[in-house]
DNA sequence: TTGTTTTATCGAAACGTTTTAATATATTAT
DNA sequence: ATAATATATTAAAACGTTTCGATAAAACAA
């Protein structure tokens, strides 16, 4: 059958103990025996089996990622390329990603994931909007987690942050610099928390450049149900009707800014001439839109990869503080909001 | 610590042979034993651990899911509904989808997933195209595998596959039904079977309908890349501009069928009016584009259900014959191709 | 009746690792 | 020279299951 560690051990002549020893990188062992040994385990290509590691170290080598359904399942790539980047990450230490998906509705007794039943992850990455119970189960159970692009407020926790503030205020400054004068947002549910930073980076690059109206409040059009295309398409019809003289809209995010370019299209309007539109996120659909979306630049591989870092030293070091890391972002301008 | 098998049979008053017999439905173990072992077990929620029990049965309790790079991180939500389909049926019988990503230049000494390398999956699901390499490797070392929306011409392996053929014969008679009489085709690579059959749909609808020009040749495009947006908006501006008198395009894909339009809109034409364009897949963005796009609905969980399930019979009776299942299509008409 | 099969339970081995503690040798410090 | 420490190796226990074979009682067949 399968070549197991006694195998290595009686070819290289040495105990099982010592072939763990190089194994795991432990303890004392002759610089002569070790090469002795790696020269086996190389030319007989073994692999220590997982289960019987796991066993005897009550680790699973699993962390997992859990997405609200609707997230994964949406238009957009971007928690999936999330996952991708975690799973990236995780090939160094050969850890695997066991991704699922949770409903809105979440009752910790009946709904836990069945990598959580079964205690077979070492951590968990929380993407996006999660059910609140779901949070407190873990923390109860003292299982490490990170929440990724997401928050609790007053709650200190573990967290990959966007730079959603700046990365709102300079879109809106670039649009404010190339000459729009009214600036619009069309916007989701101020649930999620970037959805709120975004709102505020808008708000105050009004200020600073002296276009506040009312706090950009006026030129807000929010609704408190999931971002989406056709929130954006609503958003931009009802504010151009109101206020014609609107001259640019900045969007809570690229599906949202689809919507907000059917609704200007709809109404025969130009995009850029008549009115600039700014996504955020930087979907892959964005760059091929027409015209393409302006928006701010998200790295979504990166904080997959940094989310499974900061997982990967909670592990390691179990008494760590908890830590908010922030992501940056880039501005991209693409035609949707050129300089006319 | 946690619950182990021999709380359990401590509690119960049993050996932990019979707890794990009840566990297991194995064996013979009296209706009242039974019924007390598993108060006991419910009470205490317990959970085997899985690595143990791996341990002793030699199995992994995981399937690996690989998809090409660039398939998965495409703009296109395909492969990771599939994905996440076969997720969904994995729940019942608490198996893991591990995915990983390969690279269209693949060396089984030198990129083999890790969960090969360490023979972590019990089998796996190849999604798309796949470098031959892993094929062969997975043929040669016996592991279960399944490919799915992929086949090896000539090689009798096992298949979950779309019903190209129909799909495709069907978009194009509806829209010979519906008018069409020049109905040219624009498509990526015939590397990927998919794509041949339904070019073979394409001419065979053309045939049926005495439209067959050339065996409908001399309307096709193909570029012998992997299938993209700007295949399809070169692909459009290429025909068009030979051929004035088309007025329709089916496209091998929706991705492609995006690029089609763009294309369209460039030359200045009107969809539906002058040009009718027909997609595959039903990818999400399929129902946002501008105009909204027909095309054939691929039912993409179902796939990764079919798959999962073809898997798992496949490690239960190793010995099955491989066999080819064909999930079946829908025709879906919106905007892009609606009757003028 | 006796012998066979079915039902029920359990002890013990096995799965392939890691880790602890023991032992032995070599090196260094006093 | 001796004690202390660092280096090197190992035997054996432990991790939590499944499964094989043994044992025994109960049911059935002759």
């Amino acid at each position: 059958m399968a070549i197991t560690i006694k195998d290595i051990a009686g070819k290289a002549g040495v105990s099982i103990s010592t072939v763990s020893l190089v194994l795991n990188q432990k303890g004392y062992v002759a610089p002569v025996t070790k090469k002795k040994i790696q020269t086996v385990i190389d030319d007989l290509s073994y692999r220590p089996l997982h289960s019987a590691r796991k066993l005897a170290t009550k680790q699973t080598g699993n962390f997992g990622f859990i997405v609200w359904e609707g997230h994964f399942s949406e238009v957009e790539m971007f928690y999936s390329q999330v996952f991708l980047g975690m799973e990236y990450a995780a090939r160094k230490n050969d850890y695997y990603i066991l991704l699922t998906t949770v409903r809105d509705k979440f009752d910790p007794k009946e709904d836990l994931p069945r990598f959580l039943r079964y205690k077979d992850v070492d951590g968990v990455a929380l993407a996006g909007r999660v059910p609140e119970p779901l949070i407190r189960y873990l923390d109860h159970q003292q299982i490490p987690f990170v929440l990724v692009d997401y928050e609790i407020p007053g709650e200190n926790y573990n967290c990959i942050k966007i730079d959603n503030y700046n990365g709102a205020f300079r879109a809106v400054e670039n649009l404010i610099l190339s000459g729009r004068k009214h600036i619009a947002f069309v916007g989701g549910t101020f649930f999620h928390p970037s959805i709120k930073e975004r709102h505020r980076g808008y708000r105050e690059a009004l200020e600073k450049h002296g276009l506040n109206n009312n706090h950009g409040d006026n030129y807000s059009y929010c609704e408190n149900v999931e971002t989406s295309r056709s929130i954006g398409e609503k958003g931009a019809l009802h504010l151009l009707e109101k206020y014609p003289e609107i001259d640019a809209i900045f969007s809570c995010n690229d599906t949202t800014a689809m919507g907000v370019i059917s609704g200007i299209q709809r109404l025969k309007k130009k995009i850029p001439e008549d009115i600039a539109v700014f996504g955020f996120d930087d979907i892959p659909t964005a760059e091929f839109s027409t015209p393409k979306l302006s928006t701010i630049h998200v790295p979504k591989l990166e904080i997959g990869k940094e989310a499974y870092k900061l997982l990967y030293e909670l592990i390691q070091h179990p008494k760590m503080a908890p830590q908010t890391r922030i992501i940056s972002v880039d501005t991209l301008i693409r035609e949707s909001s050129s300089n006319s």
